[in-house]
DNA sequence: GATGAATGAGATTTCATTCAT
DNA sequence: AATGAATGAAATCTCATTCAT
């Protein structure tokens, strides 16, 4: 029914239908659907502009079935959000890849990958990164989880390289950890939103800069 | 009616009455009251709870003559949103001080005091702060501007620092005010959700290295 | 929940719902409830005065139900019309029944048979003629194909009798069409209002010459 | 402050206003710029879609003095009216110049003549016509004095032809009268809101033709 | 007479959610 | 589990009309 895909990911089965009978098939299959249609209109209509019944419609079934699913609109973007937590986790390479001997090259290095990486990804799905990090999901309760996983992300390394003593003294962990989302976060969504208002290269440097701006070295 | 102060500022009357006639008062009497009850409804119940009417009514006007005064809940917000920037503009130090003759100590002075003049008056006025900068206002189109105007003050100061050869090379003055107010507002608006996730000290120092972290000394 | 029938037309379903499901039948009963409750509501009250709040509750639903099934109160109108229109499209006779020869005297009676139903069907249903062919209406765009329809039969007609050389040189058909329809509309719509305006009969022959008129016999 | 004059006549003013006082001269004055401004709306927008509050704006003056100077919108378009009936009422050709003497001849030629003018003042202010006959108007009250006065003059006019033995036997005055006005009106609005719909002569030849046709020549 | 801010009833329209089938 | 018609509580916004100045 759909294949288009504006999500943040690729599209992807993630249920393994094999052991199921024809009606768990049947209801995975519908749960996938509903998750599916839910996620493609959020991210081009927004949250508020969603209806639940256009989310069935788009999914193929009927209205009440979404309810048999879902509580409401707020638990399908949590389940939807999950899905797309899962792809684009890696993706914040900064989180996902401590290394292992901390020098002034390799910081420097890591926070530029990661800041390309990060821009690219943005540049590729802007209307999902606008949509997922955007305010209207950060008012919602799955907004908050979104960021929080991405500050867990970066808390956790941070600890581990304060503990190598690469970190300057008096920064806080759990406070940078929002620091450094918050900017990241601020400032793609800025920049997406028009990107003739800064280069890429000055993106990238100057959140380079920043990343980098607390270390020891 | 309403004597409680639930806004970012101290009550005040900025028009000045005194050659206006009495319907002039009249209007500008009534324009006040729906833009303090509206402010105040925003502030404790949010945007999308109140409504129309209900502003009207705290104001002890009838609904009609909200929509003689407004275009709509927007119009309003916008306005309210440019009475307390002219109030709480100054109280972002960074913006409105910029020091004629720069040192290592001398930034970092400042930037210690504008985190934390910032974190007062956020904890002075929580519920505030949580609704401006919050993902409600900010998905609105007076979100824009809130956002735009502090970012432009950080700009313009960095502007300024830079060609005084005070920045480190690289770093692109929009991009970095975009940065920093994403820094704070993600920040405060997390540590003023709860604030035992960390000590005031932490949050203003951790504050002030990522703001000082740009410069050459 | 209304028997009563103030429409121009008997009472008739004319949808068969031997093979619907339950669900079918109860919306197209429900279709059905709206349409009757909103055309004696028009009948009775006119168009500005018939809210769609007040049709639903005569039809014995809620307001948003009406919603379901009509865009808004002119999407009705233009159904109840052509349910109208299904029954009294017919006794427009001059319109049903063109005469295969043509003569001073089968036109002559064709037209005095024409204007006495019409009369007849007006009196029968003063209302609903009132209101169908009143400005109200004329002013909506159910307006428009109400009054369109009618003048398409009479064109037709007007063309087979020109081809047969029964009609005077000079008669646009198309012209001619909407000269007599606005002559019955305007003329009976005054007469129904107050019958004691003229006689029936001065009102029939009058019709009736105005019609043959333009006959070359 | 309005020169633009988009109602069916030339703008004029019909009060002597030398003998009047000031105050007097500034009623009347007021009372004229709203009578222009609501015609002039009236007829650009729609009685609908014309405000009290609009008129009043255009005219200069406050809301509340509208209602001074007349009851509501209704009472304004009949005021309205009048003064275009002035203007307008002796191209009803027709009605004003009955011919003393009767002849095959001079009948044709008076109605080509009436047909001729109608369609060329309702081709000269489009609009205006559209406005005034069209059912918009005919629904308010003051639609009913419209088409009555029309109706008046084709009756009076006929009066005196039948008692000059000029009408075939069974024609009513009052009836045909209404008969003729319902099939100008039709035919003109019919006409100028598409003039691609009929060439001017067919309208004027088929009009015409319908006008003689009850006389006994 | 003129002013124009204020009134407040009311109509339209949307949509999350239910429930009988 | 699936269906989808029905619900009905809001919320928005308009405008004829009033009335204190």
């Amino acid at each position: 029914m759909n294949s288009s895909n504006s999500g943040m990911e690729s599209e992807q089965g993630t249920e393994d239908t094999s052991r199921m009978t024809a009606r768990d098939r049947s209801r995975v299959e519908t749960h996938r659907r509903l998750i599916d249609a839910g996620r493609e209109l959020f991210v081009a209509n927004g949250l508020a502009r969603t209806t639940a019944a256009e989310i069935a419609r788009k999914a193929g079934v009927a209205t009440g079935t979404f309810y048999i699913h879902f509580k409401d609109k707020e638990a399908l973007l949590e389940e939807a959000w999950e899905e797309v937590f899962q792809r684009i986790g890696g993706q914040m390479l900064w989180i996902a890849n401590p290394v292992a001997r901390l020098s002034r090259e390799s910081v420097l290095e890591n926070a530029r990958t990661n800041a390309e990486v990060l821009l690219s990804s943005v540049e590729a799905r802007a209307d999902a990164f606008s949509f997922w990090f955007g305010p209207e999901v950060a008012a919602s309760s799955a907004g908050e989880k979104i960021v929080f996983r991405w500050a867990e992300g970066i808390e956790t390394r941070l600890r581990v390289e304060i503990a190598q003593g690469a970190v300057l003294n008096g920064v806080d962990p759990t406070v940078a950890a929002q620091a450094i989302v918050g900017m990241f976060v601020r400032t793609l969504l800025w920049w997406v939103r028009d990107k003739n208002r800064a280069s890429r290269e000055a993106v990238i440097t100057t959140l380079t800069m920043y990343q980098v701006s607390v270390y020891s070295f």
